[in-house]
RNA sequence: GGGCGCGUAGCUCAGUGGGAGAGCGCUCCCCUCACACGGGAGAGGUCGCUGGUUCGAGCCCAGCCGCGCCCACCA
């Protein structure tokens, strides 16, 4: 990949030559420690090497080469209230593993983080500060309190920032953003300008969600609709000129105080002499015309629909196709405004539901009350029922906005994954509607618009105007700051110094590639790809992953206010970074999972198991500079242990700049694991790179857990404690490649090893990571030694049915060729005894009578093998005499079938009686 | 109302039309000089139900039952 020797490829300074390591005292410190420690301690490792990490410069690169070459990855940018929670440490886990697998592979990689200002999460949590000392936001200004905002922000902004190192997360710290920072703003600015300038955003009196929480409008999409139980009443209004009523339901009575007609639909029948006529509307007396209009269902209730443009979403657009009036009795505050009238007006929505009932029951008008059950529109954010007025708000069309955004996911220039993702999005792109981006808050980005006291003239800048152009007026600024997702929206090129020409720019952008939670691929995920196309000119990145939602261990959503929040901090602490994340990413799948709890045992028993093969390993090798014999057995140097000197060698070859060269494979079982080891590779990097986390950690874990640990260090043993050169430059080299393989996943316990590595030039963290070696790939290793693994564990199996005592070697005779030397070793048995009577035969071995073996036991494993190898005799028969499945199966299944027939027929001659 | 997805071992989940898997839990054996956060060996599954396609279905198709999520202006 393009390395050149040396222990620094890309630049990075050399490894700090600490005096300390030095010292005699300390070498022999780390050797001990590494002999005494039988348990990875995972707490005192982290804060260690992030720190070393980080003064080696490795999560800062220079903003240079092109982002085709390059690899960068935005952050999803977190609040900054907010603390780290389970969905940010997955996600976390995730980028920092292909951004790790990317940075070690050479690339200039960028990990760009920040935080968001989160508009109303921050304010409320300032104004409850302010209202626990008694006073409130309106009383000492707006200027006094973004100033005491800010304050807040130094104090506590950090700490998500704390947390995600906590993970090991590689980020760029050093280039951290904040959306309300200077250049930000800038940006964020430029963007509305352009936008105003092209006449997408604009201003207008539209029925908007009315948060009454957070006291300000919201969009569209921080609402959630929820079901509740509700009263339906149904009210009759009379007609004008005759006796008939107009009998309309409703859930929320009060709003008929704003009603302004009554619809019917077109085609129906019942009505169609009324139309064009008026009603009286109870209580208030208005006179209201009666409307044909096609929204109306003539199936539901009466057919007839009281309209209240002012308050119902549906009705409003009603109301604007009829020129209706467009009547508010319910104000910001949620109290019912003059024009409710005397009766009602300073009530609450409520107390005038009450008060309306109460009234028309009064007057005979009320003609039924049902439950019902519906979905209400609640906000997000504060929790509250949305009341829909009309107000004066800023607006952005998206549908221009939305073509290209279209486009580029239509032609997979931004790929969406998994790929039912990619509808999902497309069909709300398609029917994609204007974006209500004003605020009436304080904290966030105040819109650039300037008004003249004095004429009526609106000026838009990037910066504030000094005085009106046209009347040399005053100017005040726009009240209302914009939607927090506004600003987010830009995150991608913002973060990296747009709108100015920057090197991070040219060198950082499009990013890689985007991990999110499906619940903002349209909040947040459609915006950067319409502001990236119409901003910078390009896609924000090339691949969005989508997720799974971890939910709480009982199946319910995660969340703080149910109490089911499981703190990645808690879990840190108690079994490691390391092990959280590899139980994120092994949990993780592409449907909604529950958090488990045994996959970070998992984890952390891997992390545990990693360190101790290690030490026997590195404690044992002969690095071929010593004597023959020399091991930590014979209580001498260790010399496979690097003492940490850290000091970089004078000369290394080129072809172990990254490590050691590929030894020669002696031994059949040294083929055998480095086939599997490249095998491992292949397949894990495959899985990394489609984002296929969860297989990419079992793979790792069941290679290194079965095959290296159980079989290869159990097979290999003797030759290490021999001091074999063979077997410990085997064993090196694969501790090597398996630990930067892990490293994306568990990057810590893979660089304390490291840092044991005789071959250690520099921090694992831009280590190369390993290429998988075809040449090695050896199937007919593969198959032998996994026939002496069949055989072992046959025989291993026998010896536990006939409960023969754990630590007796059995007796036993073998014909034909005798199996690996592992075989008996392992199995316990021994192979070279001539005399004795076989009790049984375990493949080609006949194990010979001994006192310690009971017969019947030995008849009885006999039998059920027997039985077991006649029902599989009978499935192939079965199969291979079915005439259709020999006809028309493909030609090498059937083959297989045979075969596996005269396998089984053949044991069972074996095991005859 | 529309869309997407899920029902596989006691639990949590993989599974690519050709002999049902993993981790945890459970049973038995082993404190063997890397690791008891360990090693070895096991038990445990009419793959939600019904039909269809196919030589062959956990996998493809249809219907049904149960569960979840997203979108949506039927008061």
């Amino acid at each position: 990949w393009g390395r050149g020797p040396g222990p620094s490829p890309r630049g990075y300074p050399a490894l700090p030559n600490r005096g300390y390591l030095d010292s005699r005292s300390v070498k022999a410190e780390r050797r001990k420690r590494l002999e005494e420690t039988t348990r990875y301690e995972h707490a005192e490792v982290e804060r260690r090497l992030f720190a070393e990490w980080v003064e080696g410069g490795y999560f800062h690169p220079p903003a240079e080469g092109t982002p085709e070459e390059n690899y960068s990855v935005a952050i999803p940018p977190p609040n900054v209230t907010g603390a780290l929670h389970m969905g940010h440490a997955l996600n976390g886990a995730m980028q920092d593993a292909l951004v790790r697998m990317n940075r070690m592979r050479g690339r200039n990689t960028l990990w760009i983080l920040g935080t968001d200002h989160a508009g109303i999460a921050t304010q409320a949590v300032v104004e409850k500060e302010l209202r626990a000392e008694g006073t409130s936001r309106q009383e000492i200004g707006r200027e006094a309190f973004t100033e005491r905002v800010w304050a807040w922000k130094e104090k506590y902004g950090s700490r998500i920032v704390e947390q995600y190192k906590r993970l090991g997360a590689s980020c760029d710290y050093e280039r951290e953003r904040f959306t309300l920072d200077e250049g930000y703003v800038r940006a964020v600015y430029r963007v509305f300008k352009q936008l105003y300038d092209k006449g997408y955003i604009y201003r207008d009196n539209y029925m908007v969600n009315w948060d009454p929480g957070s006291h300000s409008a919201i969009s569209d999409l921080e609402v959630e609709n929820r079901e509740v139980e509700d009263t339906l009443y149904s009210i009759d209004y009379p007609v004008e000129g005759g006796d008939r009523v107009l009998t309309v339901a409703t859930v929320r009575p009060e709003t008929m105080l704003a009603d302004t007609a009554v619809a019917v639909n077109p085609d129906d029948g019942r009505y169609a002499d009324l139309v064009g006529g008026h009603c009286v509307l109870p209580l208030v007396g208005r006179r209201l015309p009666i409307i044909a209009d096609e929204h109306v269902d003539p199936e539901f209730g009466t057919g007839a629909l009281k309209v209240t443009p002012g308050h119902d979403v549906n009705d409003f657009e009603i109301g604007r196709s009829h020129g209706l009036e467009e009547i508010g009795v319910i104000g910001p505050d949620g109290r019912m405004t003059e024009e409710a009238g005397e009766r009602f007006a300073g009530m609450s929505a409520a107390e005038a539901q009450e008060a309306v009932v109460a009234a028309l029951r009064e007057e005979g008008r009320l003609r039924a009350e049902e439950p019902y059950v519906h979905t209400v529109p609640y906000s997000h954010r504060s929790g509250e029922r949305i009341e829909p007025l009309i107000s004066l708000q800023w607006f952005c069309r998206m549908d221009e906005l939305a073509k290209p955004a279209i486009d580029v996911v239509e032609r997979d220039e931004v790929r969406i994954i998994p790929s039912q993702w990619r509808r999902v999005y497309l069909d709300w792109m398609r029917e994609i509607r204007p974006w209500c981006i004003s605020r009436q808050l304080w904290w966030g980005h105040r819109i650039p618009v300037w008004y003249c006291g004095a004429c009526e003239e609106t000026y838009v800048a990037e910066e504030a105007p000094a005085r009106c152009g046209a009347c040399d007026g005053e100017l005040r600024q726009e009240e209302d700051v914009l939607d927090t997702w506004f600003s987010s929206a830009i995150w991608p090129f913002a973060t990296l110094g747009w709108p100015d020409d920057t090197p991070e720019l040219r060198a950082f952008y499009p990013t890689s590639f985007l991990t999110t939670a499906r619940e903002i691929l349209f909040l947040w995920v459609a915006r950067m790809i319409m502001t990236g196309l119409e901003f910078p000119g390009d896609v924000p990145f090339r691949d969005v992953y989508v997720h799974s939602v971890i939910q709480a261990r009982d199946g319910r959503r995660m969340s703080k206010s149910l109490g089911t929040g499981i703190d990645p901090l808690e879990e840190i602490d108690k079994h490691g970074a390391d092990a959280l994340r590899f139980g994120l990413l092994a949990m993780s799948s592409t449907q909604d999972v529950r958090f488990s709890d045994a996959k970070l045992q998992q984890g952390a028993d891997l992390a545990n198991k990693l360190w101790n093969a290690s030490r026997l390993i590195l404690l044992n090798a002969n690095s071929g500079q010593d004597q023959p014999g020399t091991n930590a057995r014979q209580g001498q140097v260790p010399a496979g242990v690097d003492e940490g000197t850290g000091a970089p060698q004078d000369q290394v070859p080129a072809a172990v700049a990254g490590g050691i060269a590929n030894p020669e494979p002696v031994e059949i079982e040294d083929r055998w694991i480095l086939s599997r080891l490249e095998s491992t590779i292949a397949s894990v990097t495959e899985k990394l790179e489609t984002y296929d986390f969860a297989h990419a950690a079992q793979q790792a874990y069941s290679f290194f857990w079965s095959e290296l640990c159980d079989w290869y260090l159990e097979i290999v043993k003797p030759r290490l404690y021999d001091g074999d050169p063979d077997a410990s430059a085997t064993l090196l080299r694969v501790l090597e490649r398996v630990l930067a393989l892990l490293h994306p996943v568990l990057p810590f316990v893979t660089e304390e090893v490291w840092s044991y590595h005789p071959a250690r030039q520099g921090h694992l963290a831009v280590h190369p990571f390993p290429l998988a070696e075809e040449a090695l790939i050896d199937s007919e290793a593969e198959a032998e030694v996994r026939a002496g693994i069949e055989l072992t564990r046959r025989l291993r199996a026998w010896r536990d049915l006939v409960e023969a005592p754990a630590a007796t070697v059995l007796p036993a005779r073998v014909e034909g060729a005798e199996p690996r030397e592992f075989v008996g070793r392992l199995a316990r048995f021994s192979f070279e005894q001539d005399g004795g009577e076989p009790v049984a035969a375990v493949g080609p071995v006949k194990v010979l009578a001994t006192p310690e073996i009971d017969a019947g036991a030995v008849g009885e494993r006999l039998e059920a093998r027997r039985e077991e190898l006649r029902s599989e005799v009978a499935r192939a028969e079965g199969k291979l005499g079915n005439r259709r499945f020999v006809e028309r199966a493909p030609a090498e299944v059937v083959e297989e079938e045979r075969e596996k027939l005269a396998r089984y027929r053949a044991e069972l001659e074996e095991l005859a009686e």
